[in-house]
DNA sequence: TTCCTTGCAAACGATTTGCATTGGA
DNA sequence: TCCAATGCAAATCGTTTGCAAGGAA
């Protein structure tokens, strides 16, 4: 989620003054009594470098391979249980991950069919309000509750073009 | 793809008047020297038939079992390589298939995020320029070639609501 | 102690593939 | 005819789980 260094940063919705990711992940673990172990500090701070959703066995290469495969699989099944980390479902049966919206920042993805490779991008808010609006028409219409919503734009990265 | 009658009907985007799906993709296929066989029909005709993308299994299912799982999946594999289906990855790592939008016309997906099911809707042609300029700009400016999106709206469908 | 987490290996489920047989242009 | 398609079973690959050992409260 690099790409989208101010709501990421530091002071975002009404968190004080100096409040990293680590510490919010951190609050919101101990008020649902989920222990930040070691493993899933490491997993947060992964994602939170990554440039984009990262499946179990990229994370595992990303963190030099101490924290076995198994391992990664039940820290991200709790941090997605407590609503840190968000799945996305890509080729190959590959699920990525990253950091929830409240910790990332609302934004969608640039998947590349060639490589696979997934980016994130912020839309200027005024187009996000657009998006957000037509999301809640199309949903009512259709008697659906919506909760999320995702741009997914597919195409050729730089590199594959 | 039922959902959207009039693009999926039989006179569509300069073929013909009374010119089927499954015409079309006969002719498709066979420009490509690909041979439409039985399981390739079976395939087509369900997908034209079904609601959203889907899966292997769920298509053996709806062929009342009569075409192997492994055949399916090779058929899906060709008929994706031909361009007539499009693959959609969801949780579980399944893959599900649709008709490709020159034959199903462009739409969108409500995705139940409690029992997995997929549903297609339309965006109003004003509402769907907006997001193409969208999409073209925000690609642009990664410098990424976008070739196709899709707005994934997640929540909860009425049945599980 | 007591409950949760971790590591390893076995188990699973979706998808792919080898191979002998069948089918379509 | 003759290469491509099919069916079955075995093999893959991402992911899940059982179980014994390690850690934190």
């Amino acid at each position: 989620m690099r790409i989208i260094p101010i709501l990421a940063s530091a002071s975002y919705q009404g968190f004080g003054v100096m409040t990293t990711v680590d510490q919010r992940v951190e609050e919101r673990l101990s008020g649902r009594s989920v222990r930040y172990t070691r493993a899933r500090r490491l997993v947060i701070g992964a994602l939170g470098r990554a440039e984009g959703p990262r499946s179990a066995a990229e994370l595992h290469d990303d963190l030099g391979r101490q924290v076995p495969v198994s391992s990664l699989y039940r820290s991200l099944g709790v941090l997605e249980e407590a609503g840190v980390v968000a799945p996305h479902h890509g080729a190959r049966g590959v699920t990525r991950y990253e950091l929830a919206e409240w910790l990332a920042g609302h934004h969608h993805h640039l998947v590349c069919v060639q490589c696979g490779a997934i980016e994130d991008v912020i839309v200027p808010k005024g187009k996000e309000v657009g998006i957000r609006e037509l999301v809640d028409t199309l949903a009512r219409d259709s008697g659906f509750m919506p909760l999320d919503h995702v741009l997914e734009i597919e195409g050729r990265c730089s590199r594959c073009a």
